[in-house]
RNA sequence: GGGGCUAUGGUGAAGAGGUUAUCACAGCGCUCUGUGGCAGCGCGGUCACGGGUUCGAUUCCCGUUAGCCCCC
């Protein structure tokens, strides 16, 4: 039932083309992931999110949580409770509970972007071999490595993540080894409890869940390559590339650790996802990402055009009866929503009308996305591919 | 014709005799990378004009102009 298939391989870079099976459906890669944290898209139903072309999305085991154990649903939980079929996939609340830590006043979250070299005091959370303890909203908490798959296997995704000690970029070399020596350890666990969980989910009829593992080592050479050795020696479905960066360093990064994974295995780059990114990861090997920002800058106005970025929300567009973009065929464009339209409801300061604007915006992103990795998928190994990616990156400059 | 009130960035307002004049909305620009939501950050003003009081006025006084209101 689940399965990855290679069916194309370029033959000047790491990029190819293949096929993800899972209970729920299949997922042609690369293919683009977005992010519904909550088990669902805001603003958006099951039909708008079909009508964007997408093929299966990410949810969040931390935000789940509760929720999924309060659920009488004991199946199945993610997917009947949302009313989605097609394939979710759910990451392991690692990123969430670890980033905790990263604070805001350093603005280091997965990106570094602040001056600041002063390494993280990780006080706001405590680590030890079995997880992470820390307080959120005033209650202490703990999850770890056999907690994440107990929970996502209560979730019920079709592809679950390995629960990872992520570090960040002000971290130096001893704490990403002693982390990474955390997340190898952790996969392990990982491993072994979701053998157990599947176990159970055999006995109800549930179909096997993927596990994919995840490379971690920072912006260290030698850590990355250890890891990627590791990881990919070790039985998981798919493997996830995460961790935080400086600006520029992911080709780096993936350039070192792509060749030590298993070539018939899926690879997903963990919240990466810009114009430029998409490109450079698929050339170096990559099948599938999540991102944000196609979801969050479309609730912010910031819509996507061939041409560039568009910023819905400007006096200019006031008047504006156009369509967001000419031959689109996303539903917004499609079914004719003028510019003046959507800029008339997201400025509206009424709830409801402006999150009927973010419909139409997020609708219209999501599509972007989705048809510019359908161009990539069909123009791969093509000298279309390379028109595409030139023009593209004319027009998304900002990474 | 007489009397009254007001005059602060694009708009609506706040303000005090003395360092970088406040807020909201609009405008413009930038940002968003393992996300919940009308986002965040930044840039626009010398306080109608002329004169006077004062060490010093956008803030006090007089006049001009404009707008609003009342009376004849």
């Amino acid at each position: 039932m689940n399965s990855f298939q290679i069916t194309k391989k370029d033959k000047k870079t790491r990029a190819r083309l293949g096929v993800l099976t899972t209970p729920h459906g299949v997922v042609n890669t690369p293919g683009y992931i977005f992010v519904g944290t909550y088990g669902r898209f805001l603003h958006l139903d099951h039909e708008d999110l079909k009508r964007t072309k997408s093929q299966i999305f990410i949810a969040n085991t931390f935000h789940l949580w509760e929720k999924a154990l309060k659920s009488k649903l004991k199946e199945g939980f993610i997917h009947k409770s949302f009313g989605f079929d097609i394939p979710i996939m759910t990451d392991s609340g690692g990123f969430q509970v670890l980033s905790l830590a990263f604070g805001d006043k350093n603005k280091v979250g997965k990106f570094m972007t602040g001056e600041t070299t002063d390494p993280i005091k990780r006080t706001k959370i405590r680590i030890t071999q079995k997880g992470v303890h820390f307080n959120f909203k005033g209650k202490k908490m703990f999850l770890g490595p056999e907690l994440s798959m107990k929970l996502q296997r209560i979730i019920g995704a079709d592809i679950i993540f390995a629960f990872d000690h992520i570090t960040s970029p002000l971290d130096d070399f001893a704490y990403n080894q002693k982390a990474l020596e955390l997340t190898n350890k952790w996969a392990h666990i990982c491993l072994k409890e979701h053998e157990k969980q599947s176990r159970l989910r055999k006995r109800s009829g549930e179909p096997r869940q993927m596990l994919f593992g995840i490379v971690q080592g920072g912006i260290y050479p030698a850590l990355r390559k250890k890891s990627a050795k590791y990881i990919g020696s070790l039985p998981f479905d798919g493997f996830g590339i995460g961790g935080a960066y400086t600006k520029k360093q992911i080709a780096k990064v993936l350039k070192l650790i792509i060749p030590h994974l298993p070539e018939e295995k899926p690879r997903h780059l963990l919240g990466v996802g810009k114009v430029a990114d998409i490109f450079e990861a698929i050339e170096n090997g990559i099948d599938m990402f999540d991102c944000v920002i196609p979801t969050r800058e479309a609730r912010h106005g910031r819509l996507y055009t061939r041409a560039g970025y568009m910023d819905i929300r400007r006096g200019a567009y006031a008047k504006d009866k156009k369509v967001i973009e000419k031959g689109c065929g996303c539903p917004t464009c499609s079914g004719g929503i003028s510019r003046a339209e959507i800029r008339a409801l997201i400025k509206n300061v009424d709830r409801e009308q402006n999150a009927r604007g973010q419909r139409w915006c997020l609708m219209h992103n999501m599509w972007f996305f989705n048809q510019l990795l359908e161009d990539i998928r069909n123009s791969l190994g093509t000298s279309s591919y390379q028109r595409l990616k030139t023009k593209m990156l004319k027009n998304f400059p900002t990474a």
